[in-house]
DNA sequence: CCTCTATTTGAACGAATGATCAAATTTTAA
DNA sequence: TTAAAATTTGATCATTCGTTCAAATAGAGG
């Protein structure tokens, strides 16, 4: 029983990952994971038992290494607000093009996947929930240490969140306009501050 | 020289569109394409040259019938803004389910597509912008007419306009929630009106 | 060292893909 | 009515796709 595994496993995946956020499902080839990963098709089938499964891991994977960022910038930030702003100005201003894609993966799933595929549907909806949810929590937290309004509604801000990040990465794709973006992002959160 | 064309041809790619809008660039076969023009591979290429050719007619169809609607929803508004309301609320609610994707065309082109295909990449761009650019001027002639602040930058505006557009249409596919995106619309425009 | 089991390999499968083209059909013009 | 030209047809092409599987390889226990 070589059970060389979960290390080995969760690096395949991150490999896996940041090849279908770049190509997207459809566009991704087993041929082009197999180059990706080093795995045979055998193998990769025992391991994951289709392409859509692999996708599916990859697609937690994808959210989960968001998370932790988020995390992280909170963190390093000091406050829960100053962490979301500085994790959006990452996200869409700066790491934009060190990572496979401008746009959200989720997103990405979302909008190129149909009915066949249900199930991915289904799990990327999932997780930008779980976002907003996370969005949410961490607004409160900023209510109760009276970064924002008293009167302000944590589960709507973060919905209008959600609403931002989505198109501003997108808008980013389209433009290539760092400092306009850079100054919807202050405005944005100016908004919210007071 | 049998030219039923003009007429017959808007109406090939008019299905064309309805049809790549749903299902994307890669998800679209040639033999999907087939069926819902009805006609065979051979008039096809004749006619169109390659399947992204085809698709860059469609990208164009779409776009002209969105800026034509822009105008009539200003029409009936009797408004500038109140036009672009009426334009969102419409696009992001009211037709979402009676379209091929609740997610625009283009984006989903830009996200879609990568750098094979650069020129649906490219087109995809410029027609956003030709979009935005429509907002501005819209936003201009509300601003002359008095419907928002004298203050306030058409260029800017639109730019966030396109944004929530863009934002809101991709929420709208993974909450399906149109209350919450009716009350965000009226907010939106409620801040641009003061 | 050997045997048994688990894993990996890569050739191969059938289906689907985008595209072609000679033949058949339809249209045009005389 | 007829011949030339334009268009349509559908069988077919070479690739590429996701996936399978018998054979080869590698590790574990005795």
């Amino acid at each position: 029983m070589a059970n060389v595994a979960k290390y080995n496993r969760d690096d395949v995946i991150r490999k896996a990952m940041l090849l279908f956020w770049e190509k997207g499902y459809n566009g991704t080839s087993t041929r082009d994971l197999q180059q990706a990963i080093d795995m045979r098709p055998g193998s990769i089938y025992a391991a994951f038992g289709s392409k859509e499964q692999l996708y599916r891991e990859a697609l937690v994977c994808y959210s989960q290494g968001m998370a932790e960022m988020l995390g992280q910038r909170i963190v390093s930030a000091g406050s829960a607000l100053g962490g979301l702003e500085l994790f959006f100005r990452n996200v869409v201003i700066d790491q934009c093009d060190s990572n496979p894609s401008e746009v959200c993966m989720l997103v990405k799933t979302l909008t190129e996947v149909n009915d066949d595929h249900p199930e991915l549907m289904e799990l990327s909806r999932e997780l930008l929930k779980r976002t907003e949810d996370r969005f949410a929590d961490i607004l409160q937290q900023a209510k109760e240490a009276g970064e924002i309004a008293t009167h302000a509604n944590p589960r709507i801000l973060a919905r209008h969140l959600q609403v931002q990040m989505i198109g501003l990465r997108i808008y980013m794709k389209t433009s290539r306009n760092p400092e306009s973006l850079s100054e919807q992002i202050t405005t944005i959160f100016a908004n919210i501050k007071r």
